[in-house]
DNA sequence: CGAACCCTTGATGGCGATCAAACGCCGTGG
DNA sequence: CCACGGCGTTTGATCGCCATCAAGGGTTCG
């Protein structure tokens, strides 16, 4: 592990509080592992065996079904991913793969289920986390029903406008294809859907997004003021 | 409360394995009431005030947004609802509202976040049931970006019918109107989807639906092993 | 420099929403 | 007891969103 990363780690809400002494016990049976791009690191159905920490990099998750793929989520770094296979010990419900070079703390998800037990405040992250994690489950699936395609890009290109500081311009990180399969609709109809999007002030320019006129914008999409 | 309600609710997953002092303690602060059907029982965007039980009649959450409103889930008895909001102390994201005349036990939400603290078991207990709201959530969403309206409606009949006995008989506890809602459709399509699916031996009856051929119909639904 | 690959743009088709109307069920009230 | 009215469901007609198919332009990488 680098210099500062292991603090980094550590600092997660998930890990944060709970005793050193478990703490230590989780990462000494950890390690990190270097990935290349594209490699599947698991695949749905299967046993979970670790919990990924996204160190460095892009993970994505997705599902498959009726012959067809979607990407569930796209993990950023520093966060952990399938936490809920590992607590209930149950098949992963999506497939994961990187998309760039990646380095993944892997933790046995043994290990996280013995120290679970046994520390109670990592047991109270771990609840808080899946919490979050259905809210943001609910969030998206509203999304996808009450929402139509230009409008759910819109909502995304707010979101991610307030999480990148608020300057008025969002950064792609992942490639168009991809965000179009997040959102639940083909590459062709991202690219209209950034057509209808232009009458309403959003620029882009390769990955590069800027929102001119948000009131536009959000005149449009008519955000949800739950979903922030 | 009535004659064995109480070891029925005192026997759910969630307050099964907790301390029976613990268990006096929300037990003794709640209160069961009974609701006329049809009543809205909040609304999204309110703080958590209780944690809910419904222990005999139908509950119906849903979301609203952009307009419209969809139904996320139905609730049956018995089983809590609402876990997530009241456990980080977070706005709902859906609201609910009474099918038919419901008795609900309301626990307040304070008291639930308080002994979550001290019982081990108990928050253990929340955990899990968070794990598999999360998991039920994931499949609900790739079920509506990778399958078509009378694919998914042909996947939810499979999985009722094993859920009431596997007899090859499903009976529909809510109107169609609602089944659609759930399913992310409109009433009028729902009722060409079963149009579709009578082609592969489900026949209905008003709310009695048999599958005729089971063969035929996960044929066309290719349910996923996982999603069981 | 060439070959993928991604993104874009255009043309077409299908799924599902919307609009409209008729049927059946069930309650109420005459 | 029957007539009426309301509501849920069904069926038909039309429209719009989005997927699919197809082709061209741009970028990256070998």
């Amino acid at each position: 592990m680098r210099p500062g990363e292991r603090p980094e780690i550590a600092s997660l809400p998930l890990f944060r509080d709970m005793q050193d002494e478990q703490r230590d016990r989780i990462f000494s049976g950890s390690f990190l592992q270097v990935f290349p791009p594209q490699l599947t690191l698991f695949e749905q159905g299967q046993r979970p065996d670790f919990l990924h920490v996204l160190v460095d990099g892009l993970v994505e998750l997705y599902a498959s079904g009726a012959g067809r793929d979607t990407t569930m989520r796209v993990v950023e770094p520093v966060s952990s991913f399938i936490l809920a296979a590992v607590v209930t010990d149950m098949p992963y419900l999506m497939s994961a793969r990187t998309l760039t070079s990646s380095r993944i703390l892997l933790v046995p998800a043994a290990k996280i289920r013995e120290v679970v037990r046994h520390d109670h405040a990592f047991m109270d992250a771990t609840m808080r986390e899946l919490a979050m994690a259905y809210r943001d489950m609910v969030r998206a699936l509203t999304d996808m029903k009450l929402r139509q395609s230009a409008e759910r890009l819109g909502n995304l290109l707010l979101q991610q406008e307030q999480r990148q500081g608020g300057t008025g311009t969002v950064k792609l990180r992942a490639e168009k294809r991809l965000l179009a399969s997040l959102l639940g609709m083909t590459p062709e109809n991202l690219s209209r859907a950034f057509g209808v999007l232009a009458a309403h002030g959003v620029r882009t320019d390769g990955a590069n997004v800027t929102l001119a006129d948000r009131e536009a914008l959000e005149a449009l999409v008519r955000p949800d003021a739950i979903s922030d």
